[in-house]
DNA sequence: GTGAAAGCGCTAACAT
DNA sequence: ATGTTAGCGCTTTCAC
């Protein structure tokens, strides 16, 4: 483990000075052809490589990205978190990560670590805490330190920054509409995130539809919670009634739960109940039958966070403008729909 | 927005000197109280927060952890993840991801982006193609750097640096023990990852189960690829022959088709068929019947490799010592295998 | 074409 | 108790 390589070593090593050293290795104009290839062949026989902190602080940016996660055992956030690290990457930038693990106070820690000189800016969803608390002023005044900030998923209307976000509303419409277009008329809404923002508005799209197609909404077909325990056992009983014949769940639990408590009461899927759930990752698929999605693109839902953010990072705009991304969903038809 | 908070602008600010300030945040018995009391107040009015960068840059260590995880869309790399996030941070730890996608270019890359001083230290599980390559150059260079590395899960055995590991013949030892003893006799062993260390391990633990009991082994009970396509044709032509009444699944995808083709053939299960899987995440449990799975305990794998690791950063020793903890599994019974 | 020097923000040994 | 100074490794302006 020898000492590690720097501008100032090599510099001694081979008698010249370091800013000659700096320029020769950045293959800067003013140094001579035989002084650069000498210097730069020497830098490559010591494993140079320039100290990141150094430069970070010279420069006062630091290539990096702070992101915000609640929860990186939900695949769907893993999947815009791959498309974040890729992206980023792509353009040279690193990606330190934080799971908030739904806690406010976990997401205003990990923004008061990182905004000091750590990253360039943030990329995060809210944590549900920090929703039902309606609490943003983390949010303003890392903004007010002048770090761009860029939201995806679950937002805050209130913090004007950068935004990305699935269309829920409309994929509530189309999902309903083909459940109704493939005969269904007795619907039911399943939603354990009824304090999430994006459970909101998949509600409302339920709604929408059947008021488009003027169907009643049954307030004893809707389920909204934001209990699982409280959830499950009132599913059951609805299931059980055997009345409904289509089910619209908006979330991943709720999903679940549909198909399973459905296949335990020997009930008919598709023939005789049809479901269409939010879900991503791969488990939808391995169900026996395979449950039909709203599939939320989750690698570009990152890669345009990331767009978004390194945009502002790199054309810093006198007078900042704010995006709005809406990435459309996508309805992945399987076994647990009819056609 | 206004100029960041220096030690600098508060020093000329309060008409003292930078040390005083910097004495006075750190709370040194050097500086009178009342000085204190004042650079404190000031310092939290301005908002300072010291700069990271600079800091680093002074003491040499970065207090940031490199991750490097061939794929986090994989429920157990996300558990490991996770576990590790939450250690680092309790211990006043960033962490840096990297997500290597199973390429070896892409591992390198990132060991070699993160070792100029902005990691003090990697924990990586090793990439599918560096494990089929046996590359560990890379590895070694890092390593004659200075910096230690910590392996969880896919491991080398060539390279000498910490390792957390499950006891994977073990597991496989007792589950399969577990088939036998529910009834089980023709017993399958289902693998799509023998290109990797813990496949092989896996598959030996199966051997090893019936030869304890001797049950001779048959080479048409084996499936062992790298191929998921090749898996899928070969599983059904096995499963519809109906001669086996228990399966060993050492991966996610041989789990999951081995659930899904038995019942698509209506093999009644766990009666006519028991299966245990390796596997991890909630969906093992969002299957009808449920899978009884062998569970490696990510968060603690992670815990466990962050532990390791700061201890090897926060206690130098002279000579370093290499440690391999193994991580006990559990199997846990679910509605696809018998009592 | 090369080098000296200042400075990024912070710490700490060393004055005063 | 407070201040001066040097230095972490690098970049960049300005002299020579």
């Amino acid at each position: 483990m020898k000492p590690k390589a720097t501008l100032k070593q090599i510099a001694k090593d081979l008698g010249i000075s370091v800013s000659t050293v700096s320029k020769a290795l950045s293959d800067s104009h003013e140094i001579s052809d035989p002084t650069k290839l000498r210097v730069q062949e020497y830098a490559k026989l010591q494993n140079y490589k320039p100290n990141t902190m150094a430069k970070n602080l010279k420069n006062q940016r630091t290539n990096t990205i702070g992101v915000i996660i609640p929860n990186i055992l939900n695949p769907f956030f893993a999947k815009v978190f791959s498309g974040i690290e890729q992206a980023a990457n792509k353009k040279g930038y690193n990606v330190i990560t934080y799971i908030s693990n739904e806690s406010f106070l976990k997401e205003k820690q990990a923004m008061d670590l990182l905004s000091n000189g750590t990253v360039d800016g943030f990329i995060l969803s809210v944590a549900e805490e920090t929703q039902k608390l309606h609490e943003f002023s983390h949010f303003k005044e890392i903004l007010r330190e002048g770090l761009p900030i860029v939201m995806f998923d679950r937002i805050m209307e209130d913090v004007l920054c950068d935004k990305v976000v699935v269309d829920d509303f409309e994929s509530s419409v189309e999902a309903v509409n083909h459940l109704i277009q493939s005969g269904c008329s007795k619907i039911a809404l399943l939603s354990c995130i009824d304090n999430l923002s994006v459970g909101k508005h998949r509600a409302l799209g339920y709604e929408r539809a059947l008021q488009d197609h003027e169907i009643t909404i049954r307030s004893n077909y809707v389920i909204k919670t934001d209990s699982e325990k409280d959830f499950d056992s009132r599913l059951k009983k609805l299931l059980s009634t055997g009345e409904i014949d289509g089910i619209l769940a908006v979330d991943e639990h709720a999903s679940t739960m549909a198909m399973k408590l459905a296949i335990q009461l020997g009930i008919k899927i598709p023939e005789e109940l049809c479901i269409i759930g939010f879900a991503d990752g791969v488990w939808s698929r391995r169900l026996t039958p395979s449950l039909s999605t709203i599939s939320q693109h989750g690698p570009e839902i990152g890669h345009e966070a990331a767009r978004l953010l390194i945009d502002k990072l790199e054309n810093k705009q006198e007078i900042p403008t704010y995006k709005t991304t809406v990435i459309k969903t996508e309805l992945r038809q399987r076994e647990s729909t009819r056609k």
